[in-house]
DNA sequence: GCGCCCATGTAACTAGTTACATGATTCA
DNA sequence: TGAATCATGTAACTAGTTACATGGGCGC
């Protein structure tokens, strides 16, 4: 199996769930799963080429009076083998790169305050998230309720959820720390 | 502010905290800093001469007999007044990417052992993960006590390792689940 | 009338990884 | 004797993002 362009594997996953356009394609994953994965237009519509010419999927054109004219693919039982062999696949984990944490670690001459309202950010953008999930969890269950694959769906948004606590408790928990020495050092001044 | 490389910033950090050749800091950020930073010599080489030609690090070569030449690089005051600047920006949030999240959202038609697997494989990882942090923190709290930055180190572990646990939980509950599907499906055979 | 939605796509660019090349020293 | 460490660097490649171009329909 070569090293491998993974964007390819996510339309396959989308086109098996049913068929659709780039921008189908694009709302699917903006919607689904863009807590954990994210395309591009610039991306998806040259590996939807891509796809075609290894036969992993075939392209429909639909003409509708007055709208752009769409490409709908619909995956193929080779595509349904590819996707198949790749999910098998033991995961390979991808190098990860925290701004944040490179921020703070290089941050002991950055006023304190400064660092304080990076970590309140994130905590509150991780609020944000987990409120999110819970509507998204509520929509899956009601919506997609007989899905087959629906449990899988929510275990990736509980893994967003048991990530997003773990920071807010860290964010919590820093934010004095960093408070705590701060008020210490003014107490020796 | 332009596009920038973040690499740059990541070895500005740390010609800020010690002067060095490209190989040290290689060595510091697989130490230090690789729970959340990655850099290769493919990168750094390249962003050092960058350094210099931009003045915010100077370069002076070493030589040692019976060992290859070190170019050792210094940060200069401009470099740590850039550094300074980039780090109290507010964050970018880099786009997330899990292959693991993946493909368990599209795992509804590949054998359950194997997504077990693979989530028992992300646990074991991680467990692995948190013992490496405890023996780091240690090591630190022993080798730099009175280093001014430490509890900011300290925090980036207790980052890492929060979020570790709250993966394992996280992988618990779901092979659970996964399990449980598992059961009942053969039970209704 | 303005901006968003539908809909596709390319080109240019930025970023990051891998492979290759070199070669002495040190340690098991 | 073979592997690891020290040490630098380039070239080729893979991946991913952004900007641009186009243009009608629809709702406020």
């Amino acid at each position: 199996m070569p090293k491998q362009n993974k964007t390819k594997y996510a339309l396959l996953g989308v086109l098996s769930l049913k068929p659709g356009s780039g921008y189908d394609i694009k709302k699917f994953c903006d919607f689904s799963i863009s807590h954990f994965w994210n395309e591009n237009y610039g991306n998806i519509y040259p590996v939807l080429k891509q796809l075609e010419d290894e036969q992993l999927a075939t392209r429909t054109t639909e003409y509708h009076e007055g709208r752009p004219p769409r490409n709908v693919y619909f995956i193929t039982e080779k595509g349904k083998r590819e996707l198949d062999a790749w999910l098998q696949l033991p995961v390979e984990n991808s190098p990860v790169r925290s701004e944040l944490l490179l921020k703070l670690f290089f941050g002991r001459d950055i006023p304190v305050a400064n660092l304080v309202d990076k970590l309140e950010k994130t905590r509150d953008r991780m609020r944000a998230i987990l409120e999110e999930y819970a509507l998204v969890e509520d929509f899956l269950r009601k919506e997609y309720e007989d899905q087959k694959g629906l449990h899988l769906w929510l275990a990736t948004i509980s893994y967003g959820a048991h990530n997003a606590r773990a920071t807010i408790d860290w964010c919590d928990e820093t934010i004095k720390s960093l408070q705590n020495m701060d008020d210490k050092l003014i107490g020796t001044r």
